[in-house]
DNA sequence: TTTT
DNA sequence: TTTT
């Protein structure tokens, strides 16, 4: 009935763009947002949270998110359930956003200096300007076996 | 670093208190948010959100919430992850609530019909008003094995 | 950036439907939300906060809700200000809202008795089902002077 | 009965730290929340709404925040209301927030080069450490006539 | 009275 | 000007 959710952390890797069979653009990411301290020691922990967003706002996502920045992102919780290869039901939780915000410009730091380093000899890119959308090798561009309903995270 | 979450939804069943080996009490239940229209044809589906309350707060959700009742949620995303008897890690996320507003008084009706109907021959309580502490045989009011950090849902 | 209001809490008076000139739905009312007790004694106050909506959503909140009524409204903070007839700069702060929320069935109880009885020998209404839209006397049907940027409250 | 806001925005001015009279620390500050984009034209607006902040809370936020710093807010809406010297009744709309996030660090840029010049030959002090609570000069730390219920913003 |  |  009601269905909020508001969030600020950090990428903990870049963000993966793929499309679905009819064309529509999804991009997931996972956010790393610190809990309140928990004891005196300060230890620090964060809750990994699975973030999806479609459409325009997963295109400009995916060209200007990478590994470590900060960013906000409100939307709401969906919690999907399917069968996996053993026969077992597995349950999902994402964040489906409808709003992203990028609380740090590519030249500010606070990205990781390996983001955007490939495998092995892949393509270099200028990773503080947003990607090149042109790309004919762009990771994840190619349209995949995701539906608008049921895509796997 | 920001983690807030607010649902407004129906409880899938009566709220479970337990309480932790040192004697903290913690209530959980799933709530039923559905979601915005999808299509024409006006599907209706909810997500199903698992909510854990601590506490005092725990204490009142177990005494005044009951199956089917209407009820609101703030609070924030935890993920937590524990490797299975079969050896794979698994992920679950809950939203640990700090504040719960009960939007449908006892008698308002709203709940179903089988609250608090136990498994067989059980005792039968008043479902309209408070559940009662004092009752010896209330289940769940035994302290079992939950620990604050690890708490199985 | 991001500016995200969340409220529950129940209408002050019934909700007041007006037209912009271009003919644009805008409907106002106010919203009784009570604040977390302060003291022992538990004297109960209450923030009074006006909120608008546009639109289908105006058109939708003008036939279903009334004074008296639960309500969860979603939106963001708006604050606009204009120089009275004394020349002095006033201040208005609203919730502009884009979701809002019905907790009460119109026969659940909840409305004032005296909803809808108008000023003098006005017209008698069935004040439990949704507002009759074809009512040539509906009270605020008429276009008035509100512009969409700077509606007066 | 619920009442959450969360906001991201910069600081209008530096934040404003009093004591009221029995020695509780509150600071207030506005936020420059931009709206989003109305028109093709790109017109940029803003709503510059108040913020309090009370206790340690005040005193962090009054150490650590300056004029032009991005930060998240998260409070609950507050409306007083008083009447004025012309015996006029006044509303003024607050945001009581009880977390705040600094999203910029003190070195990371974003401040304004006019912060902390105080009015006329006053201490140069360095702006990007976070203030000095032994300045026996430091502005607005003298005990004022606030009080917790009714605070002048 | 307003921030980048 | 305020709701239960």
């Amino acid at each position: 009935m009601l269905n909020r959710v508001i969030l600020i952390g950090r990428l903990t890797r870049d963000p993966e763009l793929r499309y679905t069979p009819s064309g529509v653009a999804v991009t997931t990411f996972t956010l790393a947002v610190d809990r309140p301290f928990v004891n005196q020691q300060r230890e620090r922990e964060a809750d990994f949270i699975n973030i999806v967003t479609w459409r325009q706002l997963a295109e400009t996502c995916a060209n200007y998110l990478r590994k470590g920045r900060l960013a906000a992102v409100e939307g709401r919780i969906q919690v999907r359930n399917y069968d996996n290869n053993e026969g077992r039901r597995v349950y999902v939780t994402e964040v489906i956003a409808d709003n992203v915000r990028f609380l740090e410009s590519p030249n500010s730091g606070g990205a990781s200096r390996e983001e955007g380093m490939g495998g092995g000899g892949g393509q270099q890119r200028n990773n503080n300007g947003p990607r090149d959308n042109q790309d004919p090798f762009q990771d994840d561009g190619r349209p995949i076996d995701i539906s608008d309903d049921d895509l796997p995270f």
